[in-house]
DNA sequence: CGAAAAACGAGAGCACTGCTCTTGATTTAC
DNA sequence: GTAAATCAAGAGCAGTGCTCTCGTTTTTCG
C-alpha cells in the first residue's frame, strides 16, 4: 500500500473539491453553490473545506476563471480554424460561442450575467475575460491585415472626435495591433455586444417564441454584423 | 383620534414594505434582499411579514414588474415625445432607457441579469416587459406606416425561408402592426438586443476603460443600429 | 347588539447557509 | 527524533427563509 504524500493529496482533494464545485454550478447555478454541499459529496466535513479555498467568493473567482477558459478555448479554436471567408470564420466563431453557452448555462450566467452578490472580480479574471474578445478581434485584424476587410457601408459622420480617437486606439491595443478607422472598430463592439446580447435574450427566454429556431436566427444575425464589420 | 381601518392599514404597511425592498434593491440588489431586515426597517417582526408576501419570490416578482413598468414609462415617453426624425427618435429613446439602467443598476440587472436562484418568472411578468420592446418596435412601425423607411441597405439572401417567414410575422405580432420584410425586422431584433449587450457590458464593466466617454460609445451604437433599420 | 369568524403581531423554532475556533491526530522538516 | 506544520473533525455564532402557535383586535353577520 503505497501512502500519498501530503503534498499530493492537496491536489487531489482540491481538484475534488473544484469538480464537485463545477457540477453543483452546472445544476444549481451560482446563487445555489453551497459549500457544506460540496464538503457533503467530497465526504468532508465543512470547516475542512477551507483548508482548500478560502471563502465562497475563492471558490466563485476560481469558477469564473475556468469557464473564461473553457469557453476562450471554444472561442480561439473556431477561430482559428480554417474556414473559407473571413465572414464565414467570424460566423463560426459566434456559434461555437453560443453552443457553448447552451451547454453551460450556468457558466455563460456566472461570465456575462448579473454579478454575484457582493462580489467583486479580482484581477485574475481579467486575463481569461479577455480572451473570446481578442479572438473575435484577431478575424477583424487578420482580415484587415490583408487588405480583405471592406469599407464601412454608409458613413455616419457623426462619431465624436474623442470617440474616434478612442475607437482607433482600441485597434492598436490588442495582442495584434491592426489599422482600422474609427467606424470599423465601432461596428466590431456593436457587433461583439450583439452577439452577448441576443444570447443573453435566448438563455433567459426574453425571446421566447420569436421564432421558430433560435439558432438560424442567431446565425443570421452574427453573419449581419460580421457583414457590417466588413468581413466578406 | 381616527381609527385607521383594516383595510387601509394593510395598503399602508404593504406599501410600506414595498418601499423598504426597493430601498435595499437599491442599495444591496437582488441576491442580498432580505425579508428579515425589511421587518425590521419598519419595525416588524419576521414573520408579521408574511401577513403581506406569500414569499421572497413573491416579493421578487412584484419587484420586477416595477421596475419593468418604470422601464417602460421611460421607454414608452421617450418613443412618444416629439423628434425631428425617426433616427432621433431611435436614439433618444436608447439614451432614455440607459439613462435608467444606469440609474438603477440593481433594478436593470434584476430584469435584464441572471435570473435569480430557482426562479422562475411567472406570466404576470411578461405584460410589463415587453413594453419596453414595444415601445422601439412602435418607432419602427409608424415609419414604416409613413414609407419613410429606408430599405435594408445590403440584401443578404441568406435567411432559411422558415426565419423569414417568422420574422416577417413578428413585425404583426406587435401591438400596431406594420409592413415590414425580413431584413428589417432581423435588423430591428440585431438592434435591440444590441441595445441591451452594451449596456450590459457597460454595467458590468466589461467595456472598461474602452473609450473615455460610454454614453458617446452607446449613443455612436444606437445611431448605428437605428441607421441600419433604415431609419433616417 | 353580541357572538362567531377572520385577520393580525409576536414569539419560538426548524433547517439551512458561510465562517471561525479549538482539539487531537498525522505528516513533514530540521 | 523532536519540533513544526498540516490536517479532519466538531462545536458554535450569526444570519437567512419559512412555519406554527398563541393571544389580541377587528370585522362580519345573525
Amino acid at each position: 500500500m503505497s501512502r500519498e504524500t501530503r503534498a499530493d493529496a492537496r491536489l487531489r482533494i482540491t481538484n475534488e473539491i473544484m469538480e464537485a464545485a463545477r457540477r453543483q454550478l452546472g445544476e444549481v447555478g451560482a446563487a445555489g453553490l453551497s459549500l457544506r454541499e460540496i464538503a457533503r459529496e467530497i465526504g468532508m466535513v465543512s470547516s475542512a473545506v477551507y483548508r482548500y479555498v478560502d471563502s465562497r467568493d475563492d471558490l466563485l473567482t476560481r469558477l469564473i476563471i475556468d469557464a473564461y477558459d473553457a469557453l476562450g478555448d471554444v472561442a480561439e479554436r473556431a477561430a482559428s480554424a480554417p474556414a473559407d471567408t473571413d465572414l464565414g470564420r467570424w460566423t463560426a466563431t459566434a456559434s461555437a460561442i453560443r453552443r457553448w453557452a447552451i451547454a453551460h448555462p450556468h457558466e455563460y450566467q456566472l461570465l456575462y450575467g448579473s454579478p454575484v452578490p457582493g462580489y467583486a472580480a479580482p484581477d485574475d479574471t481579467v486575463g481569461p475575460g479577455i480572451r473570446v474578445v481578442v479572438a473575435l478581434a484577431r478575424i477583424v485584424g487578420e482580415a484587415a491585415r490583408h487588405e480583405r476587410l471592406a469599407a464601412p457601408g454608409e458613413p455616419l459622420g457623426d462619431l465624436t472626435p474623442q470617440l474616434a480617437d478612442d475607437l482607433r486606439a482600441l485597434a492598436d491595443a490588442v495582442p495584434d495591433p491592426f489599422p482600422a478607422d474609427a467606424t470599423t472598430v465601432l461596428a466590431f463592439v456593436v457587433g461583439w455586444s450583439q452577439l452577448f446580447g441576443l444570447l443573453s435574450f435566448e438563455l433567459t427566454n426574453q425571446t421566447r417564441g420569436y421564432v421558430g429556431d433560435d439558432a438560424d436566427l442567431f446565425d443570421a444575425a452574427a453573419r449581419r454584423v460580421g457583414h457590417q464589420i466588413g468581413l466578406r
